[in-house]
DNA sequence: TTGCGACTCCTTACAGCGTAAAGTAACCTT
DNA sequence: AAGGTTACTTTACGCTGTAAGGAGTCGCAA
């Protein structure tokens, strides 16, 4: 199941996210925790474990109950948006456009792709509704800085925006849930695939007539990188030609009306 | 959480979605239900309910427990992988090539995208490693049949699949989810939009001047059409300019060597 | 005809989840 | 010192997927 992002109360939600909260003298006792303590706890259980991370597994690791961290956060839904905009705190809030804007672009997809594989857990957060953090924002305001800079009108840099962001996220959701469904059934993907494929054949022996143009598709295909598992190669390779399709496409755009 | 496919049987899985099953004559009393029976149901509970429907709601809509279910089906996620690939039978094989390629993309993305959106729940069945069903295939197939007739080599082919895909994809995720979460709280987009957007004016006065390119991205908007709501036709708009870019990606691909 | 074995479907049960409610202890203000 | 506020715990509820075992039904061989 997906996460949906704001559906709490608005406005606990944004003070959270821009920490506009006053730490003003308060009786009661010290907190021990604070909601970036969490926040941080948080996203190494989730790095570890999953989108399917539990309060009480993050209460463990503070050494509380899940419990206590209704105290800071209002639930978990709420931590996952605050969880999301933290992590994204990692990612340059610009890029220099000295080599052009080609090649800022890909530098921020790439920065992005890395960074979706050291947070698989991100990919599983909703992006209907953005959740409106400040680093949410610079994400985005560093590529629309560089993309601004081609002279593009607003209607069509939204466009581009869109389909470079779902592009990245596309790709490394592919490469991340592969590598998390191999982590959890311990079988890589070279197993995985030979396992099914040859089931696959057995059942029905003529695939390759049903499907004359996948065959096509797997034509012309040599490893980027030996080291890496199969369909991480495949992932990567992908990754590069599509987004020179992307980037052509956008040359095509600043070059024509 | 997403829910992961092909992690059980590998030859359990592949026959139940070639339903390669032979119906022999068996002791015992006569089934009540079927495969097929369930995987329908299960995707009627998921087309209300979304991905988190529950194998109770499914028995239950059959007039059985849920318990019943697991006769036919080995667990949940098997029928997801059964749901996910018996929905894609809704999209055509094959898309004519008269007025071109560029025009057959355009209608397998926008066909896709409509599919998405009475299927939302699909958007939340890893992509990571393919289900393998024949009609996830015959998707695929469609989509490469179209671009294989540009006569670019399977490498490059590949990339734009993908990119395509993960566009489609990604755009569709943006409305569905953004309705979802419509209906899950009872707010429209515009009353969702109002009062987040707001409080964060309040709370951080100075956005525009923090992000000043988010300000220029906003510009230029006019509705598509005034019915539809307003993040709704922001996804449209941008699925339409997003598209043209990616063609015209594929076009230079295809002029060029 | 009878009994066996396979089969469908049910009930019960369990461990896990998010979180509501209520209780306890710590601390500041008056 | 008293009272109010807060941090955190314990307990509990309804939900989830599914393991285990039992009840009833049917085909077939003896």
């Amino acid at each position: 199941m997906v996460v949906y992002a704001g559906q709490g109360d608005p406005r606990r939600s944004i003070e959270l996210l821009w920490r506009a909260s006053v730490a003003e003298q308060r009786p009661g006792p010290k907190p021990g925790l604070s909601v970036d303590a969490i926040v941080d706890a948080a996203i190494e259980v989730a790095d570890e474990q999953g989108m399917a991370f539990s309060m009480r597994a993050v209460g463990e690791r503070l050494g509380r109950t899940a419990m206590a961290l209704y105290t800071y956060v209002p639930g978990k839904n709420e931590l996952v948006d605050l969880m999301y905009d933290r992590a994204m705190a990692e990612l340059p809030a610009s890029y220099p456009l000295d080599d052009g804007w080609r090649s800022a672009v890909t530098c921020w997809a790439h920065d992005l792709w890395e960074f979706y594989s050291r947070h698989p857990w991100m990919l599983q957060v909703s992006q209907a509704r953005p959740v409106l953090g400040p680093h949410e924002f610079a994400v985005i305001e560093a590529l629309a800085a560089i993309l601004v800079s081609t002279g593009l009108p607003g209607r069509e840099l939204r466009g581009i925006v869109g389909a470079v962001n779902y592009f990245v996220r596309g790709a490394a959701q592919t490469v991340a849930e592969a590598r998390a469904a191999g982590n959890a059934t311990g079988e890589g993907d070279e197993e995985w695939w030979y396992a099914r494929s040859a089931v696959l054949l057995e059942i029905e022996p003529d695939l390759e007539h049903r499907f004359p143009m996948l065959h096509v598709l797997e034509s012309d295909r040599e490893p980027v990188d030996p080291e890496l598992p199969y369909l991480e190669n495949d992932a990567v390779e992908n990754f590069r030609s599509g987004l020179k399709v992307l980037l052509d496409g956008i040359e095509g755009a600043v070059a024509k009306p």
